[in-house]
DNA sequence: GATTTTTTTGACTGAACGTCAGAAAATATC
DNA sequence: GATATTTTCTGACGTTCAGTCAAAAAAATC
């Protein structure tokens, strides 16, 4: 008997059906806009309902994060498996991680409101370790690619910097500026008319500060980009 | 009649110990371990009392960053003062900048419940906009900084990037990395023995990325930081 | 269709924010 | 120093909302 009958698909389509009704009242209203009560009567339910899907509120809002988070794992691993030397893997990341910015930005805004310790600590075990392996998975992609350049002879990183550190180094870089860029309600008056383009700039910068070939002077990046957008993401 | 009563006085100093009682609070047990009633009966006071001096709970957040953000600019302006190249008045900010995420980190705890939309729309105009100053000034001292480099040739910025958008790259980097540093429980296992010195290597590398003379490798930063330290932080 | 198991319900508890009418204290006035 | 006025303080109260659980309803099994 592996077909469900109506009311177990009821069952299993309802946490995808509340994390729906959930994930605007936290984009339009904040946190605290979250509410359980109003998410139940919007579906028709009664809270008891919603709580046997999620333990706490919490449970949603960490859902709501592995949602994206997932998403963007995918989009690294696929970035990853563009065609090119190490310099231009790291480019599409780059890309990667642009996409899904743009996509998905609610995603630093459950982020901003799970790293709180007060919400951190009520969420389960169980779905902390997937966030937590999708983060590592992402560092790990990028990881591998500095590894792989190094390997190549690509990059020659001083020994005051592991592979580790400048993974650190980017993830600072992009992340600092994409939480920035999403909360900040206008970057206009402060001199960014481009701040994605600005981002991909410094991440240039950087890697070329580290030498790694080939330098950004010597390929078009632009042109780069698009093809990754185009052989990557082309279907999206 | 210049001079306060005992009641005044009393008064007048209320708001810094509601602020002492607070800080630990959430320092210690997150957003939602900050409780109106408790801060009141620590402090032998009813919560109406509590309410003539901050209007919500959120207000004692703000507060709390005010402070802390407050004693970061102040860094920053002794930091711009550090007799040297632009390079090395930038790298007396980074020494600020550092020297302030050691002997403040709560500041990226107040910060990071500060900025859920749902916190910073309850607080008031006045504070708000203390916050915001404050960050302004920290930009502006370093965009002051990035300007006199290019007036004196130290620095050539290619035309896409303009003084704010370095600025902007830097903040983005730092903020970045300490709020990550901050906010982790064990950067060790994530191979990151010394995430600070991390963080001035790839600062050092960015700003060498651009070409902003003298580089790094043209100086002993060891050396220059240790000097910063003592002629514009040697009292503390 | 009777029985057992699963699911749902919504009234209830408790925690915490913020309010406000009246009490208390401080200050001004005479 | 007594009285009046102003300021400050109080804590019970209203309210909102998270999370619980005994009882009811629905589904599954036999």
């Amino acid at each position: 008997m592996n077909v469900l009958s109506p009311k177990q698909l009821e069952i299993a389509n309802r946490e995808a059906r509340i994390l729906e009704v959930a994930r605007p009242m936290i984009v339009n209203l904040g946190y605290h806009g979250l509410n359980m009560d109003r998410i139940a009567s919007e579906l028709g339910l009664s809270k008891g309902t919603i709580y046997n899907h999620f333990s706490c509120k919490e449970e949603i809002v960490i859902s709501l994060a592995i949602e994206t988070t997932t998403k963007r794992m995918e989009m690294f691993r696929q970035a990853a498996q563009f065609k090119g030397n190490a310099r231009f893997r790291m480019q599409a990341i780059g890309v990667a991680a642009e996409m899904f910015v743009r996509q998905s930005h609610e995603h630093f805004i459950f982020e901003q409101i799970l790293r709180l310790d007060s919400v951190w600590e009520k969420t389960s075990q169980k779905r902390r370790s997937i966030v937590r392996a999708c983060e590592m998975n992402c560092m790990e992609i990028v990881g591998g690619i500095v590894r792989d350049a190094i390997a190549n002879g690509d990059l020659d990183l001083p020994a005051s910097v592991s592979p580790e550190e400048l993974v650190f180094g980017l993830w600072s870089l992009t992340s600092g500026a994409y939480s920035i860029i999403v909360t900040s309600d206008s970057m206009e008056n402060l001199g960014m008319k481009t701040p994605y383009e600005t981002v991909r700039v410094h991440t240039a910068v950087l890697l070329d500060g580290y030498d790694w070939a080939p330098l950004s002077k010597d390929y078009d990046r632009d042109k780069l980009i698009a093809k990754i957008e185009n052989e990557v993401f082309g279907n999206e």
